[in-house]
DNA sequence: TTACAATAGTTGCGATATACAACCAAAAGG
DNA sequence: CCTTTTGGTTGTATATCGCAACTATTGTAA
């Protein structure tokens, strides 16, 4: 007779490690974020920073980068809006669309965040060898690509 | 003069892939909770299976692990209680403590619950090497074991 | 013993995040 | 044209979360 119940590992197990490295750096990144005058979420920062490298984009994009509904977006954008970091713009090509650029603020408020996003993550990794890095982060993305490919 | 900002990857970065991993690993296996008749979050998978491994738990505790306020463990506890798989039982030693059981119900929720999280864990990582699955836990525990050391 | 401090838990409240349904406007494609 | 698709917004509902304030109980120290 087999109990095989009781020896599931919780701690070992890739879930809760992933889960819970994940709050602590969304937490503290914007933590760090906070204490230099910029109070935005790590989600925040991931659209403004794929608006300086990609320029412009519409709502509906940022929301397939961010697997997240356009109604999701429509609100996060109102806030950001709002914030003066990022503006919306008529599509000359397509009067439907929106394209959402940084402004001047964002722009300086990314100027801000990226060394901080920079330093955080050289800081939490300083003790990991890179090519151990290099393996970590391949293997969660052959796990997030896989999970893609299984909805 | 050098341009630092946008040199940075942020598709190599450990927080982006950390976060994308962690919400698509907790939707699916949510997905497949209530697939089979529990529709219950990693979140609350997490709660029932300490319950399970440990022994009944005051809410303070459970919030320790969770990282998360005592308030909010009541609210959780609440809904756990409200579908009958944990139970709130007075101490015998100290009458301001609750130990959060177990119900039978709870129990036979993890017996459906645990071989899914053994499955899908093993399914996403099928195709890493055991040597690269350790080296990505163990990452990741020093991550978030520095994160804390922060707080 | 008695007073004060700390602890466990609850409730009120507000903030954030999220998505579905329904809708409008505009473009695409027969 | 007429229909379908696409981009975006709003209404609504749900879940999550934590602070402040409160009660009840326990611990501590004079």
């Amino acid at each position: 007779m087999s109990e095989p119940i009781k020896d599931f590992q919780l701690e070992q197990a890739i879930g809760l490690n992933v889960n819970r490295t994940a709050f602590l750096m969304s937490e503290e990144i914007a933590r760090r974020f906070s204490s230099h005058g910029q109070p935005l979420s790590a989600q925040d920062f991931g659209i403004l920073f794929r608006l300086l490298k990609q320029g412009p984009m519409t709502q509906v994009e940022i929301g397939v980068l961010m697997m997240r509904d356009k109604t999701t977006i429509t609100r996060r954008i109102d806030g950001l809006v709002k914030k003066q970091l990022v503006e919306r713009n008529p599509d000359p090509d397509d009067r439907r669309c929106l394209r959402i650029a940084l402004t001047a603020t964002g722009d300086r408020a990314l100027e801000i965040m990226i060394p901080l996003v920079r330093d955080f993550q050289q800081e939490v990794l300083s003790d990991i060898p890179d090519e151990e890095k290099a393996i970590t982060i391949r293997t969660l993305k052959v796990i997030s690509d896989k999970l893609i490919s299984l909805k």
